[in-house]
DNA sequence: TCGCTTGTTTTGATTGTGTCAAAACAACTT
DNA sequence: AAGTTGTTTTGACACAATCAAAACAAGCGA
């Protein structure tokens, strides 16, 4: 694309060349689907830029997804029993808390300390990269009987 | 079936009917598929029940490990990436290591104490009520540059 | 031991998530 | 402005897993 984008297009422009990648319409628009704090699938994306750009097919948002998170700039998940999510909070190592009721997700920061978080007991010889780490519970809103069917 | 199973297979087939479970020749062909360690997904389980039992379909092998999942007699777990895999180590909350390199999955007693495991700095207001820990590394056979094709 | 009831397994179709390959196309470079 | 390279479209495909209905077997009571 040629037309002049916005700010913070600008900026996240600037981001995607950064890590080699060349900046289209489709990258800014994926990214821009995201607000903070959100988990999205990859479908949720496709919609949300189809709305923006109409043309844009579901394969070309999970390459870009893919590219995206290979650069850096978005983190992919996968919760067991859900599609992959992606979200824009990256470089944090942060771990998720997911709702059983209505599958929403929250970012927790890290527990104990990274050192705890990287360190199991026995590591059976294995020369460990990251940790990751899920917890299952019921979310405010389920536990209190409303919004039983939320969806991110 | 009405034949007399070993002194293993009684004390399982004892384990299902607890569980209140019908005992079936599947379900005792699918638990003695493992062997203590194991993590196997369903195809592979389905293919070490279909050379004891041919005319299991892998329909029925989904059937069997869902229902001895929900029974508690085998937990199941999703790593990113790979098929649902099963295994017999259950009611112990322990932890898994998985090799990026070939995938094999072990196990690893729970970290720093149940306690910080299921303890977030923050819980949004979440009722918690499982923690989820899986390390990503590669594994000593790996790092050696050996058996890189193994498979669990 | 014989049947009845209920739960299990088979069979076959179907869904959902994601990947692959080739052609059309657009971004960046000179 | 034209070429090169990387991106996106299009359409087919792979794989894990689920669903539904009919065939069947386990466990119960008579």
């Amino acid at each position: 694309m040629t037309s002049t984008g916005t700010d913070a297009s600008e900026r996240l422009a600037a981001r995607v060349r950064a890590a080699g990648l060349k900046v289209t319409d489709s990258r800014i628009a994926v990214f821009d689907a995201f607000r903070p704090g959100e988990h999205l699938d990859a479908d949720a994306v496709h919609a949300r830029v189809a709305s923006v750009l109409p043309s844009t097919s579901r394969q070309a948002v999970y390459g870009v997804l893919g590219a995206l998170s290979e650069a850096g700039l978005l983190r992919k998940i996968e919760p067991a029993g859900s599609p992959a999510l992606y979200e824009t909070r990256t470089g944090d190592n942060h771990h998720h808390l997911v709702c059983t009721t209505c599958s929403t997700v929250f970012d927790v920061a890290c527990i104990v300390g990274e050192a705890a978080c990287l360190t199991p007991s026995e590591t059976h010889g294995f020369r460990i990269e990251t940790a990751e780490v899920t917890f299952w519970g019921v979310c405010p809103d389920c536990s209190a009987g409303r919004a039983s069917t939320a969806l991110s």
